[in-house]
DNA sequence: CCTACCGATCGGTAGG
DNA sequence: CCTACCGATCGGTAGG
């Protein structure tokens, strides 16, 4: 087979295209985080690199293409970003708690100028269907389902209370994750981030692994959850 | 001064301009809880109603006018679905878990097509500037600000510990709405609803206005929460 | 309430 | 990677 290729000027070797990808698609998490992936629009995006649309489209080849590589490109950023705070740490309830501070962080040092990514594009998609949609719902669900098994192993290593139901706590320390979006994008309430923390706290107990219970102020236990 | 009214066929009575545009709110609340209020676009609106497109905006004079108004019939709506259930109850521990219910039951009976209208308002407008964000931050603002007025009252009866910290309180009830909307359309877990109640449970203490502590089985105590 | 329009922008294609 | 297009739709206006 004989593959011809006409090298004209405007085309850019396959390094540099690469490197144009890229741009495209860290761009295109910023924008996505702050709009929203069906705001994130073709033309702007191109506007914003110095391209052409159809020089842009040409990486993806649809819009849809596009949302779908935006997406992955920032689930790579959210494990980047938080990969490193928790990578090392004991599998357990060490884990689960640096697996939340990392989540906390995350916002806090605005890795996405929108807040979090997945929060936003769950709302965005939620009611709808399609290759959006399952892509979110499922990297949502990767992390979720990374958050049960530490929540198991806390309860196996008797750092959580026998009986506890790690879907609940899942469910819980996620309900303090979207409301620390809500209160820090909504409300532009920095008091939120403290606000998190403490729920976090209260779910999983105090600081050490296996908190001492206090008595002398109404103190809440570790997430004595059963199923 | 002398007002000159012509009066031709298309033209409605003023009642019957009433009508529509009550049917064009009613249907806008609809399509902009699933698709979003920047998805609410006129030509569809006016489409689903048949109506032209001028017919529809002359009611609202630009779409940013028609967001504002859907957004106002979104939370009388809201009210009027969920007052039912509250208004006559004792003001304290019993109103605020009546508000909670009355909150979970309209996303059960999907008085919004979409779950909760203002958690999807709140997560599309929250990065935004504009008056359409500022009625939606002021509407939730509204809501949460009588969550806490009740915790406080329930701290004041003893229904809740001395030291509890009410917006404390009002942000992990927060956070158990928002999960549960996540729940529901992001992984269309039913589930999510018994896990909601459990969570409001544990933050609320029991089913009683001032329940006994248990000890035969780890057992969360009503929110200790101490500012 | 309508028809008839406006300029701008949408996603996407042809062809190089 | 570009220019030059396409039809569809966007919010909105003029005028009746």
């Amino acid at each position: 087979m004989l593959a011809i290729v006409i090298a004209v000027s405007p085309r850019r070797s396959s390094a540099e295209a690469g490197q144009t990808r890229a741009a495209i698609l860290a761009r295109g998490v910023e924008v996505a985080s702050v709009e929203g992936l069906e705001g994130l629009t073709i033309g702007r995006l191109a506007t914003d690199l110095g391209l052409s649309k159809s020089g842009l489209l040409g990486h993806f080849g649809s819009k849809e293409a596009l949302q779908l590589a935006v997406v992955d490109t920032a689930a790579e950023i959210f494990f980047r970003e938080t990969s490193g705070d928790t990578e090392g740490v004991t599998p357990g309830l060490p884990r689960l708690r640096a697996m939340c501070a990392a989540w906390v962080s995350h916002v806090e040092r605005e890795v996405f100028p929108g807040g979090c990514f997945f929060t936003a594009a769950a709302s965005e998609f939620d009611d709808r269907d399609g290759p959006v949609r399952d892509a979110v719902a499922g990297l949502v669900g990767l992390w979720e389902r990374d958050l049960r098994l530490h929540v198991r192993l806390a309860v196996a290593d008797g750092d959580l209370p026998a009986g506890t139901d790690p879907d609940q706590v899942v469910f819980e320390l996620v309900g303090q994750m979207l409301a620390l979006n809500h209160g820090l994008r909504l409300h532009r309430d920095r008091e939120a981030l403290a606000r998190t923390r403490r729920a976090m706290e209260r779910l999983l107990g105090g600081y050490g692994p296996a908190p001492a219970p206090r008595t002398d102020v109404p103190q809440p236990r570790p997430a004595g959850i059963a199923g």
